[in-house]
DNA sequence: CAGATTATTATGTATAGACATAATTGCAGA
DNA sequence: TCTGCAATTATGTCTATACATAATAATCTG
């Protein structure tokens, strides 16, 4: 008995955390329901049950009706990226932004592109490619597919000032995507564009986006030699 | 007035959802306050509440007390990633898991290595590398530091049959920490165990924990070519 | 008029009670 | 024994009300 009462859902959090680590309730255990929880904890069931419920989001507890609540087995850590816009990338960092566009032309898209974008191969669609420049040095280079038939309105931009990562964003919403980080090698024209060798490791991040039933773009960044996404994990406390 | 009743939370969520795509509320609006929100979606405060609490964590809205809650004007794609204990991570693709150890034992750690783990340069780190397999081909090098004051349990252990990775989530638990990914060429000696040519590119995440104050390991993870991580983002919806 | 103080307001959170829902458990019938 | 239905149970959620808190707006004072 504590004798302690938490009243607030952050204590009661802090409290399970502590309970967690101290090896309380060791990986796999069952912990009280949130009545008991509520009843030990001199507060409302809806309390605990915030306080629960963030932490399952969290991966740290995992929660299933009638089967109760558990510590999980193999605490996954979880960490959240936040994908700014390009130009907000560079300006955080206090640098001063740069955009050249190198191409954009409406054309019958490589059979892949036209399958992942889930468009007739036969039919059009809007390539645009460009280089994003931090204080006048290349940072990435954006290689992107438009389905037209979501983004109409994108074949009468040209692109010329306006990137496509900007222009895309405040103007065709999407609901999903998925999006792919890998490590690649600078091809001889990747190369040429940053500034660098052919055969340099490069960071590429693949973005698909859809406005629900239907994609909107397909988009590569391939960002060169140094570039490195940070973030925290863990229980931000 | 859409004389609909709008009773759960999702509903809501989808309904403010569909309106900031609809552009009812363009980027940058500040929407009506929960009380007003309520009384026309004919449901109480705190359902209100609940859903425009998810949408913010999302970085979809932004809520500050008294200025009320307005819709975010860059949308920033906020991806959750999942990253798993290794073994794991090789399991969960059907495929079989392997692990050879490649050495182990308490030195004097690097001078950068020291300060990123904020111990004393003079002091010993315990050191562990290794090879995880899968289906016999080698999978991803870990290099890892472990800080002796944090964890003196893991002097005592050999990593010879359990890695370093599975053996710390489950013995020694954290906070929080770090975590960064970026591709690098492979040098000749990971090359060599990769089973790639030098300066092959190769998907590199580092990652710092800590519990509490102090800090636990520092692990950087080298995998080969062709390596990826995916994740989903936007509105799980 | 500047600066400090107070009022207002929107979000943040707590509570008790109720009902909804999913999933397990156990019982009953074939 | 196996199958399927029903009881149980823990989480999920909604409601109404209340108070806390932070930040802005308004007001008062030197």
């Amino acid at each position: 008995m504590t004798g302690l009462t938490f009243n607030s859902w952050q204590a009661i959090q802090d409290e399970v955390m502590r309970r967690i680590h101290a090896r309380v309730w060791p990986p796999g255990t069952v912990i009280p329901n949130e009545a008991d929880l509520a009843l030990e904890f001199g507060c409302a069931r809806a309390t605990v049950n915030r306080a629960l419920r963030a932490l399952a989001e969290m991966g740290i507890l995992e929660r299933r009706r009638k089967a109760g609540t558990r510590v999980a087995l193999h605490p996954v850590s979880r960490a959240t990226l936040d994908i700014p816009v390009i130009r907000q990338e560079i300006t955080e960092r206090g640098q001063s932004y740069g955009y050249q566009r190198l191409s954009c032309a409406i054309l019958r898209p490589p059979a892949e592109i036209a399958r992942t974008l889930w468009i007739n191969p036969a039919s059009d669609a809007l390539h645009v490619s460009a280089l994003h420049l931090s204080e006048t040095r290349p940072f990435v280079i954006e290689d992107r597919w438009i389905n037209l038939t979501t983004a109409p309105a994108a074949a009468a931009q040209d692109f010329e000032t306006l990137s496509a990562n900007e222009w895309l964003v405040v103007t065709i919403p999407y609901t999903h995507g998925s999006i792919r980080f890998t490590a690649a090698a600078a091809t001889a024209q990747e190369a040429e564009l940053l500034c660098t060798t052919p055969g340099a490791p490069v960071f590429v991040v693949e973005r698909l986006t859809w406005d629900h039933e239907r994609t909107v773009t397909l988009a590569r960044l391939c960002y060169g030699p140094g570039y490195s996404i940070t973030t925290g994990i863990g229980t931000p406390s």
